[in-house]
DNA sequence: CCGACATATGGCGATATAGGAATATGATAG
DNA sequence: CTATCATATTCCTATATCGCCATATGTCGG
């Protein structure tokens, strides 16, 4: 088997550098396909296709304008990711905690000597 | 083209579901592979394998012992990614923010209803 | 109704991957 | 030195994906 479908998971939907940028060119607001295969350097199916997969994940929402379709961020379906990550946040922390400790420890022992 | 290499972004490395499991396993600390084998329901060659893709990107070390070689996890090699994650939080904080803005407007025009 | 514009979709080829089976490497005990 | 345990690696196949090209769909202006 390979890979996980993208079209069901926000990891992977997230896994893809264009879409990322993709994401990113989302951030400031609302914008059309054009504009963005525009701001970035991308053909326009390939924009249309991510925004696709973007959007399965629901990471993106569309809204009809005339003749154009203006995406917008849905930035709160990252939240389980940053939920994920949370965990491994404590982890972190606790790993430099442990190492101020060590570092305080040096100190001491170079006081000591 | 196909995906790019899963060796060189974290991002891909932890988009694989069995992968997290690897990590989620390895946050109360040190384990051997067998271990892990044995925790999840995984086969050896598919954890080594696994193991290595998530070493190669730096998220886990290995230490030798023995004929065993436990892996620990290296949280702090998930902070890019959290960093990633900020510029999203902030706007679905700021969506949230919206909406209890919109929540209150309700109340008032309820109150005065 | 027709042509131009904006976007979506379908087919295709190349490639990367996951997972399984078998095997290789390496360390330890006896 | 050999059998055994623990792990890594290799070979293989099926499948999912990405990106390109061509084309379909849908919308507006005249």
């Amino acid at each position: 088997m390979a890979r996980a479908s993208t079209t069901s998971d926000v990891f992977n939907a997230v896994a893809e550098p264009h879409r990322r940028e993709i994401l990113d060119a989302l951030i400031a607001g609302e914008k059309a396909v054009g504009a963005i295969v525009h701001d970035l350097a991308l053909s326009q199916p390939q924009v249309s296709k991510h925004l696709r997969v973007l959007g399965e994940v629901g990471l993106v929402r569309c809204r009809i304008d005339g003749r154009r379709r203006l995406y917008r961020l849905e930035p709160t379906r990252l939240r389980p990711f940053h939920e994920w990550l949370s965990k491994y946040e404590r982890a972190w922390k606790d790993r430099l905690d442990r190492m101020d400790d060590y570092v305080r420890e040096l100190k001491q022992q170079g006081g000591r000597l």
